[in-house]
RNA sequence: GGAGGUGUGGCCGAGCGGUCAAUGGCAGCAGACUGUAAAUCUGCCGGGCUAAGCCCUACGGAGGUUCAAAUCCUCCCGCCUCCA
């Protein structure tokens, strides 16, 4: 057990807690933001810092494509090769058997997937996915497991969870031998299915790891869906380790996370729906480029101080995107993340001062039209 | 002055007798996106209706040929190129 996890405080099942990793300790409940490729798109390490993350996502699969794990290793490590200095958590792979599904090729042992780069062959067994995140000195690392897509029958969710089982113990042994600086998370599949999750939760359980993982959910299924899985799924994970809910979500649904007792949370949202216009703030949606925001001098959010807010207005930021300037995309992220990252905050804040109740309820009644707001510009 | 070319919906640009209210692209108006093959993708985009149908107005302008014209002919107008 390399990874230290102390539950601070609770509120019914919300918890607020403290993991300690190698490169630095993170306050849960806690988002990653998504660096698949070794960087959050748009943003360098110092901005992703100074916007809070506390710790970043980077996935395997992709690095292993390019620039390959030998390289990174040769260059330091992860942590070196990309200059983020806090805590890194790198998705095995696991995501990809869904995502590339018709690049793959699943057995009983792993997966082969074919690179989407250049049709190179790319072998990935639970033993050689740990090695891997091993090599690269993650601060967590998790099991190779099969995301089963959406909708899925019970007979594949069924499979799926079967395979992810095996896997896990298998990634378990390997981890038991040799084991990384970081630590190991198990993952927890089995669809919309509540006997499966039971299921899954029960092997994943038995094979003690740092933390587990929700994974499975934020594949295309209705909001409703996905949260029924979680709040048939989080209790019953190890109240002592770190919960971490896999790919999701808009603030809705982290904020229905942590009152259901999850502690990690990643997802691309806030990174690329800055790109594609869509920015969040405390009053809901705004979609920057629509016609309404061309002469709107306000900022995306008036009670943001990201630095995109201090400054310019969402006219100016209406044009950048529009225009397909560079810049545009980097300021949407930019803001986008410090929303994510200072609504967990807030998050931490009123379980810390026992007002996580009214928190949740104003969010709820500000943030009800996520995705649907009237974007009524400011003036 | 002579020869040739060209003019299409906000813009660029296909079409060259019927299946054309007219391919594409851009712009415009919306929408989607949840462990990132995504700075991507989707829908709408002449006007009007008792709308998966119908009716107007449309391919520089005016005539004409034809059952039928953005497409063929004549004249006019505007651009472009070459030669004097």
């Amino acid at each position: 057990m390399n990874l230290k996890f102390e539950v601070l405080q609770t509120a019914g099942r919300a918890r607020r807690g403290r993991l300690g990793t190698p490169h630095g300790v993170i306050e849960t409940p806690a988002f990653m933001p998504v660096g698949t490729l070794g960087a959050v798109k748009g943003v360098t390490p110092d901005q992703l810092e100074n916007a809070g993350a506390s710790v970043m996502l980077c996935n395997l699969y992709h690095l292993a494509v390019r620039p390959g794990i030998d390289t990174i290793e040769r260059l330091g490590g992860l942590h070196a090769w990309n200059g983020w200095r806090r805590p890194i958590l790198t998705d095995s792979g696991g995501f990809q058997v869904m995502s590339l599904a018709k690049l793959r090729a699943l057995d009983e042992g792993g997966v082969t997937f074919r690179s989407h780069v250049d049709g190179a062959a790319l072998r990935f067994s639970p033993e050689i996915v740990v090695d891997l995140q091993r090599r690269l000195g993650v601060d967590v690392a998790m099991i190779l497991d099969e995301c089963a897509p959406w909708p899925v029958s019970v007979e594949g969710a069924a499979a799926a969870v079967d395979r992810t089982e095996l896997w896990a113990r298998r990634a378990r042994e390997e981890w038991a031998s040799r084991p990384g600086t970081g630590g190991l998370f198990g993952i927890v599949q089995g669809s919309v299915y509540p006997e499966l999750r039971d299921r899954a939760v029960a092997s994943i359980r038995a094979l003690d790891f740092d933390g587990v993982a929700i994974g499975g959910v934020s594949v295309g299924e209705p909001a409703a869906d996905r949260r029924r899985v979680v709040e048939h799924t989080a209790p019953q994970l190890p109240a002592e380790r770190p919960r971490y809910l896999m790919g999701v979500g808009t603030p809705l649904d982290l904020l229905h996370g942590v009152l259901h007792g999850i502690d990690l949370f990643d997802c691309v949202l806030p990174s690329r729906n800055a790109r594609h216009g869509m920015l969040y703030g405390r009053d809901g949606v705004v979609r920057i480029k629509n016609a309404c925001y061309r002469e709107d001098p306000g900022p995306i959010d008036p009670a943001c101080g990201c630095p995109v807010c201090q400054r310019g207005g969402r006219a100016f930021l209406h044009h950048l995107i529009r225009s397909g300037e560079i810049t545009g995309a980097v300021l949407a992220t930019l803001h986008n993340l410090r929303f994510f990252l200072d609504f967990m905050g807030e998050l931490r804040q009123a379980l810390a001062s026992g007002s996580l109740d009214e928190f949740a309820s104003s969010a709820m009644r500000r943030l009800g039209s996520e995705g649907r707001s009237p974007s009524t510009p400011s003036t």
